[in-house]
DNA sequence: TTGATAGGCAAGTCGCGACTTGCCTATGGT
DNA sequence: ACCATAGGCAAGTCGCGACTTGCCTATCAA
């Protein structure tokens, strides 16, 4: 596994969107980036180019947040909590400094 | 208190400066603007005018994970990790949607 | 009251991130 | 072989956020 930097995980974090393909990964995981597009426009009523979606996956998979895997002409993507874990609680527990701003 | 959005938290803790400004008052509470401003400088080494600083604290106010104290001409801050415990949980806890996005 | 310290307000610059558009590749069905 | 589906790549637009600069207010000390 390629080491996640925490920026790039609370960048991640940082956008509505992106919150949401999570929540919709949490509740369903291995979708395809055609079905996250469905599901958000329909149940969040999010109007989004395929291409948006498809941008966001790109950064949440590069924060360690989703990983993918492919099969056939499908790539399914999956929900990773990891990263979340050792990410607050750097302030929650005492002298905990970032490795890499 | 006020209700602090989902949203303004993670915006805020999306900045490196700002998560460095979190560190300094886990490090030391109730500190002031200049105080902050001088060892942002000289121990991380940032190069940042005094109201960027001002900016940041604004907005870990707003996210409610800075408290600001008046006393006479000073302003102290303090570290606030009351919002950082319902955030992450969200996605570590089945069925946990968002209220505000 | 004057000056120094601590902080606030407002406007302006600038780069990055979110999003779109257009086209290209690859896999699977018929 | 053909076409539809699932996805990727590249360039371009655009708005917002980070930062600066300049000036103003407030508190304390001499």
């Amino acid at each position: 596994m390629v080491r996640v930097m925490a920026e790039d995980v609370f960048k991640a974090l940082a956008d509505p969107t992106r919150r949401r393909i999570l929540d919709e990964l949490a509740e369903r995981n291995g979708q395809t980036l055609f079905e996250i597009c469905a599901r958000l426009v329909t149940k969040h009523g999010l109007s989004l180019s395929r291409q948006a979606i498809s941008q966001h996956l790109a950064v949440l998979e590069s924060a360690g947040l989703v990983v993918a895997r492919r099969q056939g002409r499908y790539k399914f993507h999956d929900l990773n909590t990891g990263p979340l874990e050792h990410i607050v609680t750097r302030w929650l527990t005492p002298e905990a400094p970032e490795s890499s701003p």
